[in-house]
DNA sequence: TCGACGGTAAATGTCTGACACTTAGGAAGG
DNA sequence: CCTTCCTAAGTGTCAGACATTTACCGTCGA
């Protein structure tokens, strides 16, 4: 990140480095907000104040240009930036327009995630941080987990812990969910899966699977097993030790050179 | 990754108001991706893959118009959609344009603080789930940081531990950070932080200040103080027990009726 | 009576061309 | 050397038109 990367107010500066001396009052701020924006954050308002419910429909553009005196175009900036942040969507033809969209986890995970995965490009993030945090974690999700464990997510633990068969063969690949975040969701804490899930994501699609001996799979997959194992019987202490003992495991492996897929 | 593609299953879909006895195979997909969504997907992946470095110079407006073979109206709704998800910023102006942003944690904690906030309004994910995921991840973070104190960050501990003055008097403003998202930042783990920074936020700005009483307060900062001096002086069971201890005296105050903002 | 078919209209999607506004940097003037 | 003004590149905004999508509804035929 070059220091002269001119950052934009974000409000929350931390260290700036102080200006000194500023020849003229050298503001980067924008002095007027742009149209597009200023109706962007008013919908928005509207939208997180509840004034417009999930679901609801918005006035159609031609309705918007005229509440607010701006053009289609202008209205239209608006509300792709709305749709961008996952607040509305919109839909084409007869009975068409913007909706306010229903709050989705899953979404938010993933946009989490792809920021994540651009930011550990930065050095400012590193790997090892992803590391330590899911240490940090997921034994506590595994405890969790085991204290509350149903049958019902039971079930799907031990579906997940089944190791997934060779990707030549599709047919084991239906329901089959990665084994971490089923015990995140095992928890029945919706926060904490949203934390650790993306931080898996990108633990997992950044790893280079090639540099990983296939006996060493299979081991980790032992590893599921026997945490599965711990929940199902309600074993909290043994479970979180387990999930931690394997979590050091697999740091045997992201710690070899070379495991990190570099673009 | 953000681009929210058109969407694979997410298993989470919940009340839609379903079109009882679906015609004719009723799938919700679009058809076609509009050009806008072409042309930002196009961008986004060009960024993502680093062939636009970031603070690297798109083509402007007119040369994208022809580069895409689309409007000037499509392009610009694309870069909406770009800047939106903060991966551009636009400047005006001679020498203006769109340059590819930096990464910025600050940011994403901003995005993923607001995402939660529109959560929380729904069923799916309760303030319960927000104070055990902080419960399960300051604790820790406390004793991360006692084993990790510099003189630094144990002066930004102080100054954070200070009990924030009379809100009428903006002269102790200045530089007062929350304490909680200091002790994260004490980490040195800045995953930990953008994990638990939003959780934080959202308590905070939800709380209503008005159930609690002052003196309530004064035993806050009295924690505070305690936990900052178990940092300084590398006690890290102490600290994260501290840690503990402060969140189940804090949880008192929230399980109080009224306590949260509705909106 | 019921299903298939096609038309209609309300919206969004896209294009074109024009003008306004911002702003860094250079030229002119003191 | 400093100040002031001008310029030009680029984004911001507007207006109007046409294209495309698609739920709904009426018609027709079996």
């Amino acid at each position: 990140m070059s220091p002269s990367a001119d950052r934009p107010p974000t409000g929350t500066e931390l260290a700036s480095p102080v200006p000194r001396r500023a020849p003229t009052a050298r503001l980067k701020v924008q002095r007027v907000r742009p149209a597009y924006r200023q109706v962007a954050d008013e919908l928005r308002s509207q939208i997180m104040r509840g004034a417009l419910a999930a679901g609801a429909r918005l006035p159609s553009e031609s309705e918007l240009t005229g509440m607010f005196g701006v053009s289609r175009s202008t209205v239209r900036e608006a509300l792709r930036v709305l749709a961008s942040q996952h607040l509305i969507e919109t839909r084409r033809g007869v009975q068409g327009g913007s909706f306010v969209a229903a709050p989705d986890p899953a979404r938010l995970v993933e946009d989490v995630g792809g920021a994540l995965g651009v930011l550990v490009a930065t050095p400012s993030l590193a790997m090892a941080d992803l590391l330590e945090a899911r240490l940090l974690l997921e034994p506590a999700a595994a405890r969790l987990a085991a204290q509350r464990a149903e049958p019902e997510t039971v079930e799907a633990l031990r579906r997940a812990a089944a190791p997934a068969r060779d990707p030549r063969d599709p047919s084991g690949f239906v329901e089959h969910m990665d084994f971490h975040t089923t015990v995140l969701m095992a928890t029945g804490n919706l926060m904490l899966t949203m934390m650790g899930q993306p931080v898996g994501d990108v633990l997992r699609t950044r790893l280079d699977r090639a540099v990983v001996e296939a006996e060493r799979w299979a081991e980790v997959d032992a590893c599921h097993g026997t945490i599965t194992e711990h929940i199902a019987r309600g074993e909290a202490a043994e479970a979180e030790e387990a999930m931690r003992g394997h979590l050091l495991d697999l740091r045997e492996i992201y710690d070899r050179p070379g495991a990190w897929k570099t673009g």
